[in-house]
DNA sequence: TCGCTGTGCTTGCAAATGCAAACACCATGG
DNA sequence: CCATGGTGTTTGCATTTGCAAGCACAGCGA
């Protein structure tokens, strides 16, 4: 499970494709790859190479750095992912629109701690009802670096 | 594309090899890649994968998407603002939530440039349709925020 | 003079990428 | 009915990655 699931990649090429509302051989033709090539590599029967997965990005109008974090190749340096400073410094969206990326934002790490804390009480037993059905926790060490300094502050109220 | 990038991945993986002072045998033993093939790779004869890339940053403790922007793969760097960038690296939040807070701040972006149209006027458009190009005018914050279980919510796009 | 250890480079070869062609399936319509 | 066009998939093959083994050269001690 710590490995780079060559089919989370896949799986998110066809999502992301699907959202688009393209089909396998427009995406192929925009990308400039094969269509049997991206059909393989979206059933994680391939696994595609930087050029390919670039090229996918820039086919399907998403960041390359998406589709690398996703095939597992990104997530080593920077964890500085300040989100929520880089919100509040946002220049180009409203003061409204900030207040709700945050509220968002905010939410969803309140929501994966109490989905990460369900979760551990049921360490014990194997049996795991898949929280996420997409699972592309490419995490495989330094876990824990990514909220030891308590970058993001914690929640005013707690319940 | 075969441009000479290859060549100038290949001089910067040894100018940083150099410059950390090991050998190649070292690099390729801390990379986990052959020392041959590292000697390939830095003189510009072959075209490193994305994994071996990745690799090789790790054996020199430098970032991996400087690798990746030495070989050219993510010269992607597009007004993407810093908001974007540290949502895609955040590793706290699901796949699903963080398309949903990269969907939500496109969205806020281009409503607002809608509305500051009036000023420039450019020809730089693609001949095809955004994914989302609707406007989200009144984020349902709460609601998205209520249930992000993995479920990107519900598009108002018509279609 | 050897022998040994270190550096980087060259040589075949298994394994994988990536593609062209062809396939199966499902609509629509002449 | 068969033809045309759409979807995604399978097959065979040229090209490439990436490695194990070996080569060439240099420095040091006996």
């Amino acid at each position: 499970m710590e490995l780079p699931k060559v089919g989370s990649i896949g799986e998110y090429i066809r999502d992301q494709r699907k959202q688009a509302k393209i089909s396998l051989r427009q995406l192929a033709t925009q990308a400039g790859v094969s269509n049997p090539y991206l059909s393989q590599i979206e059933r994680g029967l391939r696994k595609p190479s930087a050029e390919i997965l670039n090229q996918i990005a820039k086919g399907l109008r998403i960041s390359s750095q998406a589709l690398y974090v996703q095939a597992g190749l990104i997530e080593d340096r920077e964890p500085d992912s300040d989100v929520l400073a880089a919100i509040r410094t946002d220049r180009t969206i409203t003061e409204r629109q900030r207040q709700v990326l945050i509220d968002i934002y905010e939410s969803f790490r309140k929501e994966n701690r109490a989905e990460a804390q369900a979760e551990a009480e049921r360490t014990t037993e194997n049996a795991r009802p898949e929280p996420e059905p997409q699972g592309v926790d490419a995490v495989p060490a330094t876990e824990a670096a990514a909220s030891p300094n308590g970058r993001i502050p914690p929640e005013p109220k707690e319940g």
